[in-house]
DNA sequence: CTTTGTGCAAATTCTTTGCACCAAA
DNA sequence: TTTGGTGCAAAGAATTTGCACAAAG
């Protein structure tokens, strides 16, 4: 019998044996957080959620995880949070939404993302659209 | 004979005294850089254009005067580039182009801002699209 | 006077780097 | 044995904060 946390674990190194990364431990480690945690992590709170586990993790490797992730496109750098880079593992098409009030960053899904016309000769391979606003849950507090 | 200098400190001292806030020399001077620079600055390249000729300007004080703006809604801020926060006086609608090779941040000019359609209950009051890719004078480097 | 803005330096926070060690091919 | 990957500590960069002084009403 496969337990379950083995299915995640290979999935998790196919998808990065896919692009060209070694699967050691401590990459599998983030990648499989950031896979099974759709919170749009901050580097920190991805080390300090992994600490227990891993007493050999250090900051500098999470860093150094993330940013290979990002380079080789396994990952998306999102830049919603002024003070600190968030992190999303899920490359389907979606926008982000952040709550003044409480702070979580939400997905929303759409179809596409939209690509507004661009200038003759400019070419775009990546496009980003973050909302900003009030979520359900901050909005009902205020009006009951 | 009204100096065309005057006619834009004008318009800066108004905008600003629109939202409240008290048109100092230094605020004056980081809203007149922005409104006449339309190349999304950081603190940073704000600050060292105009400490030649306010030698009494302080990085700290960009820093709390663009904060205040951002605040008051005079100038957005841009989080397209993860390094550090870039501004922009203009708010008429548009999206930013970052390029991957110069760096350089252009607006591209659309009717409206894209609002992807929320969950019941979210309220969006700002939303922002960035794309990135090659500008024009990259791609000809390139092809030619 | 009282309030508000500013400069300065120090503090914080986030992120990257250099280097020695370790593990796997 | 050679090539990465990692931990650690230190460095670096961006931004904020505390406090005393200055300016304006």
């Amino acid at each position: 019998m496969i337990l379950k946390m083995d299915v995640i674990k290979n999935i998790v190194k196919e998808r990065l044996q896919l692009h060209g990364i070694k699967p050691s431990l401590q990459r599998m480690a983030v990648m499989e957080y950031l896979m099974t945690h759709r919170t749009h992590p901050t580097a920190d709170m991805i080390f300090n959620d992994l600490y227990p586990d891993i007493p050999t993790l250090s900051k500098a490797t999470v860093y150094n995880t993330l940013n290979l992730l990002v380079e080789r496109g396994v990952v998306r750098l999102i830049t919603i949070e002024e003070k600190s880079a968030r992190f999303d593992a899920c490359m389907d098409p979606h926008v982000h939404f952040r709550c003044r009030s409480c702070g979580a960053i939400l997905d929303v899904n759409v179809e596409a993302h939209w690509i507004p016309t661009m200038p003759d000769g400019v070419t775009v391979d990546m496009s980003e659209t973050y909302c900003i606003g009030h979520c359900a849950k901050c909005n009902n507090l205020v009006n009951n």
